[in-house]
This record gives C-alpha cells, structure tokens and sequence, in this order.
DNA sequence: ATAATTCTGACAGTCACTGTCAATAATTTT
DNA sequence: AAAATTATTGACAGTGACTGTCAGAATTAT
C-alpha cells in the first residue's frame, strides 16, 4: 500500500473538485444559484455531469462543501470547551477565518471567505443544505458534550443544538446587517444568551 | 361578499385536502416515504397530480403541514412566556396533543396525534422540512422576543434558534428512546438547559 | 510490460415540480 | 332563473436534479 495523500490520482482529484466549485461559484454570482444548471456548471468546469455529481453530490453542495463537517471528532475535541459555548463559536469563526485550504484560500485576493456564505440566507435550498450540516456537526458536539459533561442524552443533544443553530442565528444577524461589523461582534452579542447553558448538568 | 368559511366551496375544499393527505399518509405507513410517488397518492385520492401540488406543494408538506405555521401571532404571542422557555415547549406539546382539528382527529381510535412525527426522524427530506418549518416560527418567535423584552436582534434571534432548535431535538430524544416516556418528559428533562435563556438581556 | 484498481463520460431513466389552458363547478349579479 | 363572474380542476408539456450502469481510459501495483 502507498502513500495515498501525495500521489497523481490525489492530486488530480482535489484539483479537479477545486476546479468545479471555482466556476460553479463563479456562475451563481453571475447569474444566480437557481439560473445555474449542473449542466452548465461541468461544461465550464471541462468535466462530465456525472463527475460534478460524483464530487459533491447535490447543487447545494457546491456552495456548502464542509465547512462543518471536515472537523475531525479531535480538532472538534480541541476547540469545544463544554463549559463556555461562547468562546467555541468565537474558536470556530477564528478557525474559519484562517483557513488556509479550500475553495477560500488558493485563489487570489479579492474574495472574501465569506463569499459563500452570502448564499446560505439568500437561497432557502442552500439553507437548508446548511442546516443538514449544522445536524450532523450537532450530533457529533451532543456526543462529546455526553461522555465529558455529566448530563442526559436529552440535555445534550437540546444544548447541541441550541449551540449550532444559535451561532447559525449570529451568523444571520451579521448577514442582515449587511456584514458592516466584523463576525465576531455579532457572535458575542447573540451567543452571550448561551453562555451558561453547557456549564451546569442540573440547570 | 358572503362569508367564505362556511360555503360549499371551501368545505370542499377543506375535505379534498384532508382526504389526499389522509392516503398519502396510508401509503407511506405501507410502503416507505420515498417509495410513493405523488401520481399514486393523486390517484389513491382520486384527485390530479396537479391537485396535490396545489394543496401541499411538496411532497414533505404531506406529512409536515402545518404544526407550528398555523399558530397566528396572537396565539403563539399568548403561549409564549419570555420568562420560561421550558413552560413554553410544555404549553406547545400540550396544545398539540389536544389539537382538535387536523388529520390526527377526525379519524377514529388507533391514530395517534404523534403518527406523522416519526417520519421527521426516519426520512432526512422530511427532517429539512420540519426544520424549514421551525424556521419560520422562530423567526416570528425571534420578533415576539424583540418586542417584549429588551434584548438585542442577535440575542433574540439566537435565542430562539436555540428553543425551537433545542425542542426538536428533546423531540428527537423522545424519538430515539422509542416513545415510551411520554414526551413532556423529554421536554422537561432537555429544555432544562435552557431555563433563564430569555429571562434576562445580558447575560 | 502486465495486471489490478480506480476514475471518467455516455447514456437511459425516474420523479418532483412548474406553468399553461380549456372545461367545469360554485358564487354573485341581474 | 338565467347570465356573468370567479374559483377549481385535470390534462398536458416541459425542466432539471439525481440515480444507476457500463465500457473505456488513466493511474498504480506487480
């Protein structure tokens, strides 16, 4: 068995998905998410339909990928702290701020990690997409909350999702506000509400 | 003008969309969610495809309809207590374990109001409606919040993510535990976490 | 070089969903 | 009661996301 992180093939593979998503994103600015067909997307991306099928499984995907769901269960160890859900989301932002791999980071300056995420609250498909995502990050933070909090399976996975889809609502707020203040403004502000609430097992 | 409740028309209505509603669910107890397709239900209910559309507009509206979208402001405005999220997910299981109207009544024994609500966890495209339908109510719930108590839009935002949120997944609890305790068990157990979220502002 | 494995594009098909239109049924007006 | 208005219906044609299969091409292992 070889390397299987270096070679050709693994090479090609992340360049072409690199590549579909580049022009995808490309065409949903200019002409908008729904205008866009899957068709149009692998024709500019020199690939078969199939392929672009192959790599991300549904439209929503080319816009959602895995912002959440690439954590690793230990990088989400490191960064969840059960006793202070507002510096988590504060983690998670800086995270996501410097990533340095992806469809953010590769390309030249002039756009922001954050493009994507202009979709998320523009396009009700692509919400939803997001909201899959929050759930499945959901179950894997109710997991770590159980077995190092001492509280109920109930309590876990209510204060999971509580935490995913409250940095979720933060996250919109920014949105709304036409992205004037930095993120992290509006996590403080909006998941101040939260704070105690993985803390304490009994209340 | 005439009254427009209680014409021929609109009983009709109301019975054809109960009917088709009625099999659908039939069908999907027999077959699988994903297994009917909508030309069957259309034609189980003796009514067009086109018919099905109109009254539900997708296939999910089926089995989510109306559980939350329904309550009027004022309603949900005189449920809601700012002072007690957990009070509140109580008064909203209770309500809708009394529910007259709907689908659940109106049938005989052997139906429980609580039927439809297993499809919210087995099939993922139902689980995205449901979660499209808490959406929307808390975003009415985040405006209630925002008047009524002094907190930021972040904050009222973010709080209600996190009760609406948090309630289905004290649903999803009860869910996965096979339904044996009754619900406002669950309810009582999970939302606990969230008792003083929306009492005070800052903190 | 050859064999084994993986990736790709072509193709055919399903089904949810949209929009339009003429026929029909209910309601209102005369 | 008939006519005019309005709402509801089914038929129809279409779009596009998504699935499954399969043979050929590219990569990797022997």
């Amino acid at each position: 068995m070889k390397d299987m992180t270096t070679g050709l093939r693994e090479r090609k593979r992340l360049a072409t998905k690199h590549s579909i998503q580049e022009k995808a994103l490309d065409l949903f600015d200019e002409r908008g998410f729904a205008a866009v067909t899957i068709e149009e997307i692998a024709e500019a991306a020199e690939v078969s339909p199939s392929s672009v099928y192959r790599y991300f499984g549904t439209k929503e995907q080319l816009i959602v990928a895995d912002d959440f769901a690439d954590l690793s269960q230990e990088a989400l160890d490191h960064i969840l702290d059960p006793h202070d859900p507002l510096g988590t989301a504060r983690r998670i932002v800086a995270d996501y701020e410097s990533t340095p791999a992806g469809v953010n980071a590769a390309e030249g300056a002039g756009k922001s990690p954050w493009r994507r995420v202009h979709y998320f609250f523009q396009e009700p498909t692509v919400r939803l997409a997001v909201y899959a995502s929050l759930d499945e990050a959901s179950s894997r933070i109710a997991a770590s909350l159980l077995s190092r909090q001492g509280m109920s399976e109930a309590k876990a996975r209510v204060a999971a999702h509580a935490f995913v889809f409250g940095y979720f609502a933060a996250l919109e707020q920014w949105h709304v506000d036409g992205g004037k203040r930095p993120i992290v403004d509006y996590v403080d502000d909006g998941m101040a509400v939260l704070r105690e609430i993985w803390t304490n097992p009994d209340r």
